[in-house]
DNA sequence: CTCTTGACTGAGG
DNA sequence: GCCTCAGCCAAGA
């Protein structure tokens, strides 16, 4: 179990830095994982910081693989070229092969993260 | 304590 | 298949 001692957003953080190189996740799968799949807004909420700490950002996506947080980016098409960089297609803020590159992380993780 | 906001999601038209 | 409405939940003022 994660300890309460962390907030909220400091739980995504550290689900999000586990996202493997070339992977995409949605809000609700890191929400599901923390066992909150009510809170999906909360962690597109706590990305909001996340942008300025070692969170790979641009690696979460909404559940349809659109890039609705490019805006916090920087309004530019940063983004996206992060994630073409790492192997990821993404088209009009739209990621290719969505459910290739989808990672889910209750899935591949354990109840365990350091 | 109460009200507002928000990088979401699912259901309905 | 696209658009709109409502629900959920945590943090900040």
């Amino acid at each position: 179990m994660q300890p309460e001692t962390l907030n909220f957003f400091e739980r995504v953080y550290k689900v999000a830095m586990q996202i493997p190189f070339g992977r995409v996740t949605s809000y609700g799968a890191i929400a599901n994982y923390l066992g909150a799949s009510r809170s999906a807004r909360m962690v597109g909420y706590a990305m909001n910081g996340s942008v300025n700490k070692d969170v790979p950002a641009h690696r979460v996506v909404n559940r349809k693989g659109l890039l609705t947080g490019k805006q916090h980016f920087g309004g530019t098409n940063l983004m996206q070229q992060l994630l073409e960089s790492e192997g990821v297609q993404v088209v009009d803020h739209q990621i290719q092969n969505f459910e290739k590159v989808y990672w889910d992380p209750a899935k591949h993780l354990d109840t365990e993260q350091t």
